[in-house]
DNA sequence: GCAAGGATGGCG
DNA sequence: GCCATCCTTGCG
């Protein structure tokens, strides 16, 4: 399956937050193919989002690449783990939207190695959990998500789609309320 | 230089 | 609910 052309992104955040729930986010390497359908994910709104990585335009190297085009790869270091986010908005709208978890597809023995678990069901749904099943590493930051080797492809139309609170950003003042969460309804691999 | 603080995950 | 663990950030 081809990768979503580069015109997909060109989306309100919000939407294409919700848009990219279903989709299928694929990675190749040179141990094979692993592939998920994206099921949980959250929207940064940048420069009036205290939760984001971007509020107040900051402008680091870290955040650099949210300032560029659409549909590039964010990836971020959190804890000992790493974090992948679809850049969002136009150049200078630093929004992005972060996956939080997937429904594991293809190479999910490929996963299982490189993720030991007891159950499916806990192999990618968390965003710390998803990049290391997949391969996602600091390398793929600024990667552009149409193309190969780690892209983002159709997948299926969820039939329902629910929002709420987003996770983990208790210190960020009325932010944390902000409904920017999003995902498919009664899916198992939702992060909780 | 250095201290503080996470968009987490795993374990108790 | 606690903490390991480590990178980024802001400040001195």
């Amino acid at each position: 399956m081809d990768p979503l052309k580069e015109e997909f992104y060109q989306l309100p955040t919000i939407d294409l937050a919700k848009a990219l729930l279903g989709c299928l986010l694929v990675k190749e390497t040179e141990e094979g193919i692993t592939s998920g359908y994206i099921v949980e994910t959250e929207a940064y709104m940048g420069p009036h989002d205290r939760a984001a990585h971007s509020f107040n335009n900051r402008r680091t190297k870290r955040t650099e690449i949210m300032y560029g085009k659409a549909g590039l790869a964010y990836t971020y270091t959190m804890h000992t783990h790493c974090l992948i986010n679809v850049v969002s908005a136009g150049l200078d709208e630093p929004h992005a939207v972060l996956i939080r978890a997937l429904e594991p597809h293809d190479g999910i023995d490929l996963m299982l190695k490189r993720r030991p678990v007891d159950n499916k069901k806990n192999l990618t749904n968390g965003p710390g959990k998803l990049t290391k099943a997949m391969g996602i590493t600091m390398e793929d930051y600024g990667h552009p998500l149409f193309e190969s080797p780690l892209y983002i492809t159709h997948g299926i139309v969820p039939e329902e789609i629910v929002e709420g609170k987003r996770i983990g950003i208790e210190n960020t003042g009325e932010a944390r309320n902000y409904p920017w969460r999003f995902w498919i309804k009664d899916n198992p691999f939702v992060s909780r």
